[in-house]
DNA sequence: TAAACATTCTATAAAACTATAGAATACGCG
DNA sequence: CGCGTATTCTATAGTTTTATAGAATGTTTA
């Protein structure tokens, strides 16, 4: 057994959620085979339960991998109150920036729901639910400080904000030529405007 | 075989098509079954296999289905020029309408990028290009008509749209509770000012 | 160096899945 | 009704896949 939680045990450990996270991504979870995930990070299908008890254990990791760092970020906006403009920005970029640098994790979330044992996918859909909940506040407060408009949903809001960063998150994967700097100031631009008070400045 | 074209042919056909589009929704294409696509529709495995050639040809069909109809009231939309409010907003509601009605066969599209043979794929391709263009058209008219502001980048904004209409398409298929008519309208107030000239009307 | 432990490999059992063939049943029409 | 065709069923061959067991190899440390 792994007892020592060992450094090179770690280090394998996490090349193994990478491998898993990357061809999910690419093939979904049951288009994906072990053998696949395996031979992704080198090894042998066999070897590959030596780091998971199963292929949903690994799915499993993928997603709280994935999610983990970015609920944290988010955590991280809320926390210290800057002005909504700065903090929306600031969504948008560690939404986006992180689409591409860290991996395919993210993209996986749609079989998420599918397969993942119970347990885990509670744990997930906390950290999601929490991850707009702490949205949504930051909408609220954006509302109190009359940088948006009075009657804003602020639940529809941040849904919004989610799903437009995760289809251009897609397009950013999908297109290596896209310029991700430009895209977080367009679409930054696009949600500010949209959701500004009634007779707001340029 | 199959010869007549029988009025009860067409009618299981388009059974078997919905079938496939749904099982193909909940579990995506691996984790779909073609056990699972025939119980769904009510026959035997096997006999699924008199309406598709293979699973891919599923895929392929249930995919060519979803989108077909889509870009053909898309290219309605562009046809008759009216006023660029009347016509994103006939967009909006054209997407996501369709959503929940026509069933699961659009939430495919993650699958035939993939699974899906040469050929589909580029037809498949091809009208979803097709169907971006003719709303990047709209948004150009739209900027000549000084309707938008004169600096936007239409390829992204089309993206845009799309992306968040797809995105809340998915809210509505998982929450039946959620109101589509209400979110045609935050979704199209949300675009229509995100993207209107600098100082712009409420 | 050798013992103890960690990591990977090979081989395989058991299950699931696609696709086909041929039998069985249902349907429409003279 | 009874013939011909359309549709569905059953059974199965042939793959592929997950997961496990035990052997083989690497690595650390005393």
């Amino acid at each position: 057994m792994q007892n020592p939680e060992s450094p090179k045990y770690q280090q394998q450990k996490q090349a193994a959620i990478r491998a898993a996270a990357a061809v999910f991504a690419r093939k979904g979870f049951h288009g994906a085979s072990t053998t696949d995930i395996a031979s992704e990070m080198g090894i042998k299908q066999g070897s590959l339960y030596y780091y998971f008890k199963s292929k949903e254990e690994a799915l499993a990791e993928v997603c709280l991998y994935g999610i983990r760092d970015y609920v944290q970020r988010m955590e991280e906006i809320a926390r210290d109150d800057a002005p909504f403009e700065v903090r929306l920005l600031a969504t948008v970029r560690s939404h986006l920036s992180s689409y591409r640098e860290k991996n395919e994790a993210l993209k996986v979330h749609n079989d998420e729901r599918l397969y993942l044992p119970e347990i885990k996918r509670i744990k997930l859909k906390q950290l999601g639910s929490h991850y707009r909940e702490l949205l949504e506040g930051i909408f609220e407060q954006g509302v109190r400080d009359g940088a948006l408009r009075e009657d804003l949903d602020c639940h529809f809001a941040a849904q919004s904000v989610i799903g437009i960063c995760n289809a251009w998150g897609e397009l950013i994967v999908r297109d290596p030529r896209l310029d991700v700097e430009q895209v977080i100031t367009k679409v930054n631009d696009l949600l500010l405007r949209g959701l500004a008070p009634m007779g707001a400045k340029a």
